[in-house]
DNA sequence: GACCAGGCACATC
DNA sequence: GATGTGCATGGT
């Protein structure tokens, strides 16, 4: 393909040698990572890493014993990640998923097909695309490229999409330029964040020290 | 005090 | 199909 294949390639080379392997997620148990993937919806991740802690500190951080948790002792728990009575929701329609198809195991889940997977937890109040691939990928190991902002921040403005873009069409297009390899998968959204955390934030970016500004489109070229 | 952070559901046009 | 709004904490 193309000079998107290209650049999206040179994105995941040039951040692998700025930043060294990521290891992610950075968790301990499948059920962990679905857990901090509801968690870290529109939140920092360091505000996250507090409520996680807290649920381990709690021995909460199964799928049984978060089940058993009631309502305003999780509310408690997850305080510090935000939005925490609707995250207490979202986390409680999860388990009811988790329950119903898998009995609160999430090993009980690899085995299943990856889309039709897809497609069960997209349906779950509160999981929505990127939070459903984070479990996909990282808790699951199947092959889905997870978009958040950065990543489509950092593809617009190496010119790849208009600012807004379908969130199907970013992981469609992601995806083609890396195969499904589930190991590439999961370092590039791993090195997308951490990269632009460091040099691709909404109001201060700081492109001139990004290892990738050399993959910069010339602004002359750039369509209208 | 404003703005942001590893979104999502729902209402409205 | 696009666009707007509520949700809540902690850091810059």
């Amino acid at each position: 393909m193309s000079h998107t294949g290209e650049t999206i390639r040179g994105l995941h080379r040039v951040f692998a040698e700025a930043l060294g392997p990521s290891r992610w997620w950075p968790a301990e148990t499948p059920f962990e990572v679905a857990v901090g993937a509801i968690l870290t919806q529109n939140a920092s991740w360091k505000n996250v890493a507090r409520a996680i802690e807290a649920l381990k500190s709690a021995g909460a951080m199964t799928g049984p014993a978060l089940a058993d948790l009631p309502q305003q002792r999780l509310e408690e728990l997850i305080r510090p990640a935000g939005y925490f009575r609707l995250k207490t929701v979202r986390l409680r329609h999860f388990l009811d998923f988790l329950s119903r198809e898998a009995d609160l195991d999430m090993e009980a889940l690899r085995g299943r097909d990856p889309y039709f997977l897809r497609e069960s937890l997209l349906e779950v109040r509160g999981i929505g695309r990127e939070t459903a691939d984070s479990i996909l990928c990282y808790a699951l190991g199947m092959p889905f490229l997870v978009v958040d902002a950065y990543t489509v921040r950092m593809f617009a403005r190496h010119g790849l999409i208009p600012e807004v873009t379908d969130y199907e069409e970013v992981r469609e297009i992601g995806q083609s330029a890396l195969g499904d390899d589930v190991a590439a998968l999961n370092e590039f959204h791993a090195l997308i964040v951490r990269a632009g955390v460091t040099w691709c934030a909404k109001s201060h970016p700081r492109c001139a020290q990004c290892p990738a500004r050399n993959l910069l489109p010339d602004p002359e070229r750039l369509p209208a």
